[in-house]
DNA sequence: GTCTATAATTTGATAGAC
DNA sequence: GTCTATCAAATTATAGAC
């Protein structure tokens, strides 16, 4: 599954178009906003992504192509504190960075309800950083204690994030993974 | 803020809506296809509720009520793992009850783009939860630590729910709540 | 790649009769 | 409370010229 390359254009489009989804899910974006702010005609829009599903479903690729490129090799040298602390500093960064929730917390929550294509991307998201956590944590913990951990923290970011963002207060995050830290420190401890 | 008494056609009403919201969010319903699924025409909606954000506010309302009555008295004799148990409970129910995320999860995520009084009614409901189970821990934690749990509580049980929904599987949630028993535990502990 | 033009549908909302 | 009728706007999508 090598990333797909798109032109400069679509790629504009692209960052917009996620930058929507984050704040309002998949309705979020229209063709014609979209096309309005990357200044270009709707019809243009439907040039490089001809159906709304092409759409929602490029955009979820390549973002979960960029975080699991920010993450790194979950089995490389690194101790799992050091790989939780860049996963922890991931999420952080893509709350600041527009005051928005994850992707796929947003479209995760409404996934009955999306395209099944685009479903099918949010849901290899999940599963796609729930194994990189779990692997990460796999140095200090049994495969089973892994598992868990690696479900509660993902589970756990995600909702942080809901309540950040539908409180405005960006210290919930924190709070959860100051809680998550401690809470691994003391399984890996024994 | 005693609750607000509906008409049957008007609870019919939030009944669809609230299915529906749970499943695709704020822009999941419309008057046309309420007022199909109740037997009216889309003006008798309107009538009930004359803006769309009218019946958003009243959607979470009613919810929040409804929940927060469910749950009881954070602070009378129960102990505050059987408060868990029962908050644990409600939330399972909301999943199960039509395999659809907490209202407010959907909302919550999205709430940057929720009409300004809609968003204020989902803020309230994130207030109210964390504010009951930071009562329903007060009587074995200390208050910050009560706080600090809470936030955590609340948090990764939406996450939770959004990994289950999103994933097509029940047992995130259930994976979550045993590790959030455990981890509570150990802090009534010592 | 981008445009104009347009089709077909859906949406939130209102006026006024019953 | 519910209806008919209607509106203005927005939406996804396509055909065909440049």
């Amino acid at each position: 599954m090598e990333p797909k390359i798109y032109s400069p254009k679509a790629n504009e489009i692209l960052d917009v178009a996620e930058a929507h989804m984050r704040m309002g899910g998949f309705d979020a974006i229209s063709f014609r906003d979209l096309a309005r702010a990357v200044g270009v005609k709707s019809a243009s829009v439907h040039y490089h992504f001809p159906q709304k599903a092409d759409l929602g479903k490029a955009v979820v690729a390549r973002y979960r192509e960029r975080v699991i490129a920010a993450l790194g090799d979950p089995q490389d040298a690194r101790t799992p504190i050091a790989k939780l602390k860049l996963l922890f500093a991931v999420y952080s960064a893509a709350l600041s960075d527009g005051d928005s929730v994850c992707l796929c917390c947003v479209l995760g929550a409404e996934a009955r309800y999306l395209p099944p294509d685009v479903a099918a991307e949010v849901r290899l998201f999940f599963e796609t950083m729930t194994n990189w956590t779990r692997d990460a944590l796999a140095a200090g913990l049994s495969k089973a204690k892994a598992t868990e951990a690696a479900t509660h923290i993902i589970g756990a970011l995600q909702g942080a994030m809901v309540l950040s963002v539908a409180l405005g207060d960006d210290d919930r995050l924190k709070n959860t993974q100051k809680t998550l830290m401690r809470f691994v420190k003391k399984d890996l401890a024994g």
